[in-house]
DNA sequence: TGAATTAGTAAACTGCTCAGCAATATCCAG
DNA sequence: CTGGATATTGCTGAGCAGTTTACTAATTCA
């Protein structure tokens, strides 16, 4: 352990930071608030936070109507808007981008269709031009952007390529770190998309209590995020998770079942059809019923694996499919009983397909915290790489 | 995040133990060397060591013979025997203690066979025995024990009782901390022996460089242990890594291919056996490589799940049968080309079966530690609970 | 209007780090 | 044998950050 020695202006920059994260995610706060939550005394609070808005990071918001006995005090608010971060989906079907402030607060959420078949450059391109709307409509330019993560589907290297396999065509060949990295000078990261929903499921979603997570993105392909000790697990190269890979795990084949249940109308595209059976079967359809158990039994055994090899505590149903949780959680719990020694609780993502930009807004605000943290607070400006 | 402010005391608390990290673990240091490697300046780290000295933390050792020109230093010695750990194997067959100074440096280790029958009232008596025989040897009392960590089979939940399952007969109703705590005051812990073995292996073992390790525990049982980002892996009950309860996971049956391969003598105890036919498969033997063979195919399933699931950066062999990693690491490592996306290192351990005790020990430092960290340190004694 | 309560501010104090200088001890070249 | 070079120790004063204490200001309630 290497720890590093201290002197005072790291621990005048680390109170700093303790009541910058003080003062974020709470209302206008007192400087007696700001003491009780940073553990510091009144006057030095005093100081630091005067300091944090003479350099832009905080605002004074001057007593007004104040129903409390004693003199009213001044608040002070986070200045959430100082910088914004991006979140941006990559998705086979459809292009999500979506703009939060550095409090987290989403400023503007856009939604593309994609074609299925785009090759690479087109579909950057369109994630230019959404990434392009989004920020005109919000008054911005990239400079005002301080980090940027965009999910994709198939395992993420460290230099954000896609090199084992991915459902993108051509994607294994595509660089977007390099392609964002021409207009936007901020820290870029992308990662895998199944992982950047289950950081978005402990963020505001359903696992917001758990620091042990697998999370299961569900539809008609099946992946899986883990988070453990409250942490995204990437694995050594990227690729945690892919439990799917597995022969013995049939998650390629197992939505196969719901598509080829008898009654399925013969028109329906692959999605609707899941969607035809999951209703038929909530309608106690017997045919459907039976779709349903075979897709989970199928989707069981590689669940099991990852809640035998991890022991979370909560596993999250989530992706496409969540929404039909309701005909797919119990048996899938039934199965898993048969399986496990323990088992975790299953939760139904309520996110939808949100998720994987919400994670990716979360994974850029990460990335902002630990610049600020290894850089200090200067006044507020975006993070050059 | 929730980080809390710093003051001065703290910060000095802080700078304390970077010097007490920076004169552990290596040769007698001058205080020049230890302001380089604490990052203080070199007054600062004199009058840290300084009351390290008086503390009772280090000793200094007076300028002798000086190779180097100019006035010869002083130099700076933590003392290592300030304080003692213990690791302990409660095996089936076997009892192990070693004890350790507060350097990770093995003062004694001491092995005694168990009775394999022997219900909890029985095996507890006898490890008492064996840490008695160690603290006598080494002139030592309880009360000079600063933490012990004990490893049994099967998994350990949070209060260290082994509630799922146990090869130790009767053990599930047994609690060993409790029983270890009526002796000792200081804090006491119980761990999977799996676990144990993945910690030592990174800390003396094969894998000192890896973050992220698969440890298999392979013998009559097969086990895992995890290692993540550096740190054990427990899982959120305690049971990670206890993929071998997977019915697709074959490896309860795994050892059977060896132990029911044409040839072995009909004498031979199982462990025998195995070892029988290692050696037959080194020695060419077809029967015992078809058995080795099909041993490794049952084993890979679990390992590839594991591997796939965390995609770490080294998978290491270890337990009892990794005497014959010659003949097994190759047909494993094929195997799990057929499995894996992307193939890890594949490690044969080297610290044979103390690796258990030895990770009890590196826990035993690692919450000593903690305790410093997080009461700072006073005069050295052994912590209470 | 005065008591009670809370906020803001100033001054004194503590404790730590750092820079720099003088003192000291050894080695080595001449 | 001696003086210079080198490297370490010990010391002092300056600077800085945070705490404590005390005092003043602003507001509500009785």
């Amino acid at each position: 352990m290497a720890t590093t020695g201290t002197d005072l202006s790291r621990m005048r920059e680390m109170n700093q930071l303790s009541i910058v994260w003080a003062l974020r995610g709470n209302p206008p706060s007192t400087v007696t608030e700001l003491a009780g939550r940073a553990g510091l005394s009144r006057p030095a609070v005093d100081v630091l936070v005067q300091s944090l808005v003479t350099d832009g990071w905080a605002e004074v918001e001057e007593p007004g109507a104040n129903s409390v006995v004693g003199r009213p005090a001044r608040r002070f608010r986070f200045r959430a808007d100082a910088g914004h971060v991006l979140g941006i989906d990559i998705g086979v079907h459809k292009i999500l981008v979506v703009l939060s402030d550095l409090e987290g607060n989403l400023v503007r959420t856009l939604r593309r269709p994609a074609d299925p078949e785009a090759d690479p450059r087109a579909r950057l391109a369109a994630v230019d031009r959404v990434i392009d709307e989004v920020l005109r409509g919000a008054g911005m330019t990239p400079d005002d952007i301080w980090a940027i993560t965009a999910g994709v589907t198939g395992p993420v290297d460290a230099s954000g390529r896609t090199s084992l396999f991915t459902p993108l065509p051509g994607w294994n060949a595509a660089d977007p770190v390099a392609h964002l990295g021409a207009r936007f000078s901020c820290p870029i990261q992308v990662e895998n998309d199944c992982k950047l929903a289950a950081v978005a499921e402990r963020w505001k979603g359903v696992a917001s209590d758990a620091d042990d997570i697998v999370f299961l993105l569900a539809g008609l392909r099946t992946g899986a995020g883990l988070i453990l000790d409250g942490t995204l697990r990437r694995g050594h190269g990227g690729a945690a998770g892919e439990i799917g890979a597995l022969k013995a795990v049939r998650w390629l084949t197992a939505p196969g079942h719901l598509e080829s249940c008898p009654g399925v109308p013969a028109s329906a595209a692959p999605g609707e059809a899941a969607a035809w059976v999951f209703q038929a079967a909530r309608d106690g359809d017997r045919d459907a019923r039976t779709a349903v158990r075979r897709y989970t039994r199928d989707l069981a055994v590689g669940v099991a694996a990852l809640v035998l090899a991890l022991d979370p505590q909560v596993v999250v149903y989530g992706g496409g499919f969540s929404r039909s949780s309701d005909v797919v959680l119990e048996p899938l719990r039934q199965e898993l009983t048969k399986h496990c020694l323990r088992l975790p609780e299953l939760r139904a993502s309520t996110l939808g397909d949100e998720s994987v930009a919400l994670g990716g807004v979360r994974l850029s605000l990460d990335e902002v915290d630990s610049r600020l943290l290894s850089d200090g607070l200067a006044a507020p400006s975006a993070p050059r790489r």
